[in-house]
DNA sequence: CCTGAATCGTTCACGTTCGAACATGTTGCT
DNA sequence: AGCAACATGTTCGAACGTGAACGATTCAGG
């Protein structure tokens, strides 16, 4: 899946005003874009989006060069003699990585950023501290940047310490979705998550809604995200009053290929033995992997098994489509730089912000329609209000 | 238009007003609908929902692409030029005091609802549950607010139904330094608020680098800060290790004037039994009235005892003036008014924010120079640490 | 400076979608 | 009942979006 050419799978080819728009997304996740490279993912010839390209540039949205497009640079003679004033900041943004999750929140980060007349430099890292560090040290060093929106790796000790430097920096930071802890090494470090733990809450319920009753959680604790969808299950589990204990909750951590295959069947297995019916799956990549499984192997979804994703990058490519949690990536990176252009402005005086934001469900069709009948008449009271309550959120 | 509420019957098919709502729920769900598509759905022929969707373009309520409609979306140049912002929102506010806290934070929220161009209409209300709802049943029916700011009242079942009954309302609803449960009966509900448990902290911090080796905490629990103040203070105790058991920690709750000379009375002798050298005391009018009495007792201040307030009124005012935790009372109101106005704006599509501002420690003559002298020789490094990693908060 | 390869824009063709004009059915009012 | 106002459906020529072919242009590497 990686450059093959994946046309859209959804059913209709894109209007023309949205493949723009998603023609900015890339523009704006990846700084730039080539004709061929959209026209593969988009599925529509390169004339077409030729012609898009035009029509952003005669708009003064992007800057047309060989071979593809780049966002609107001062280089850009072609630049309509608009009053763009100088950029009044630069801010360096590090990332640990440029092909999942964060190409949606550099987009966020660089539309915001375009409404405050900020500059954006944006820089891949590992997903460890000693690379992050690395990183943040480059854009110090040889950009001149006024301020800093990191998502360092924070575990272990080599993590603290980490943050106990960016705390120390002479510039402003902002962590994007993680957390400083709220004590002194890092209490000038602002930030912007999403709350993971809300988010797993929301798909339990609506597992529970649906009329499940023993629900099992998969995540990978490789993630940073992972612990927190964890504990929102649980803590779900418990509002709902779901024991834990004979409760299915299994890690992936680290296994291959072959191992995986063999992990999903021990999973079937447990569910089969403890009468799970549904499952909450971290990362939406792992989702579909075992959707695939469990449709290979003749477990009928969401018949004999609902599932809901977490992050939902790819969950709707699945067969069925996958229902997932969607984290607001778009908007951890709009508020990291309102928090950053804020900061600039106002100086000390303003106090630290910190800023959770929820993520949303996105019910599609591996999530519905479960063993609900089975139970339906004596849930019939609780599932309504439930569904009342849910209701917003959806 | 047609008078006659007819509930949707199967097969009678939609009023136009119906299913222009419906087409925008289907546009809300999929980001983008086919006529073709929509009118199969619908069961009435293309053409009726071209002129749905023109009339809800003309309304700037979605974008007309070939084929179909879209969000409305920033590259729609139609759109652009109409942009009627001229409607501006009322905001209704309710806060627990006129007199005291409050007022800074209707400040702020008038500065920030100026820039934005709102109008703020503020009720004061009482501490407890069946007010606050009075008196935002008030506002909703005889003035016509857009979205509420509230600082209601949390406590207990009434304080909990409260919540429920805000989450349920159909405007957008703020709440001001409390924080809802991060659960589904208040998901609905943003708020900010300040971190006062990192305050707590930081008065602690600032009390052990000024040599100080037993702290203690009063506090009075009637109010909903207290809880905050008193976890802060044993957070940070167990970060400096220093033991719970043989702490002074008071609760002023319910005491009248004779009773708390009394009480302070109490304190003093546990303070001196104990070694016990500094105190943080919640709301600094108590915290007035201690050193009052400390001095009035022969106590010296702060040589004898430190004293750090919490919440700064009014503690520059006693003799010798009182260091303070000072909230960003301002801010509160102002991000409160920022949120408020982004979802206004917005609208639905925006994720929930809750935002957690961290306060200031105002350092004045009640807490320097205590029995530093005393151990200063063997803590100078410990202190001199810590001393540089408060610096940015001070 | 030259050359091959990639990229670009123009023109044409095809199918879909659009909207004006007119026709018809429905609702509400006098 | 009759009429007016409105909502909806049908028809048909025009406009639009897209892709293929082909010649013109630009780029990269000697």
């Amino acid at each position: 899946m990686t450059s093959e050419n994946t046309p859209e799978a959804s059913g209709r080819p894109l209007f023309s005003l949205q493949r723009r728009e998603r023609l900015m997304d890339e523009l704006r996740a990846h700084g730039s874009i080539t004709v061929s490279g959209i026209a593969a993912k988009f599925g529509v010839s390169e004339l077409t989006i030729r012609r898009d390209v035009n029509q952003l540039a005669d708009e003064g949205l992007v800057s047309r060069v060989h071979g593809g497009a780049t966002l609107p640079s001062p280089l850009d003679r072609s630049a309509s003699g608009s009053h763009q004033q100088a950029h009044t900041y630069s801010i360096g943004m590090v990332v640990p990585s440029l092909d999942y999750y964060w190409p949606q929140v550099i987009s966020g980060a660089r539309a915001e950023a375009e409404e405050q007349n900020l500059r954006i430099l944006v820089r891949g890292s590992a997903y460890d501290a000693a690379d992050n560090r690395k990183q943040v040290q480059a854009l110090l060093d040889h950009q001149n940047i006024d301020g800093l929106i990191v998502a360092p790796d924070m575990t272990g000790a080599e993590g603290q310490e980490l943050l106990r430097w960016l705390n120390a920096l002479p510039i402003p930071v902002v962590l994007a979705e993680r957390r400083s802890p709220g004590e002194i090494p890092a209490h000038r470090l602002e930030w912007v998550a999403t709350d993971h733990a809300f988010g797993a809450g929301v798909a339990v319920r609506h597992l529970w809604q649906e009329g499940h009753r023993k629900i099992g959680c998969l995540t990978d604790s490789s993630s940073p995200t992972s612990p927190h969808v964890v504990r929102g299950w649980k803590q779900a589990m418990a509002a709902l009053k779901i024991p834990l204990e004979g409760s299915v909750s299994e890690d992936s951590a680290g296994l291959g290929n072959g191992d995986r295959s063999e992990h999903f069947d021990r999973i079937l297995e447990l569910c089969r033995d403890t009468g799970t019916t549904a499952m909450l799956v971290h990362s939406d990549t792992q989702a579909v992997a075992f959707v695939q499984h469990c449709v290979d192997h003749g477990v009928d979804v969401p018949g004999s098994m609902s599932i809901v994703g977490y992050d939902d990058e790819v969950a709707y490519l699945a067969e069925p489509a996958i229902s997932a949690v969607r984290p607001p990536k778009r908007y951890v990176g709009r508020v990291a730089v309102q928090l950053m252009a804020a900061r600039l402005a106002e100086g000390r005086m303003r106090p630290v912000h910190r800023v959770e934001l929820n993520p949303e469900l996105v019910v599609r069709d591996s999530s519905v329609g479960g063993p609900r009948n089975v139970t339906a008449g004596s849930l019939q009271g609780s599932a309504a209000q439930d569904s009342q309550e849910l209701e917003g959120s959806l």
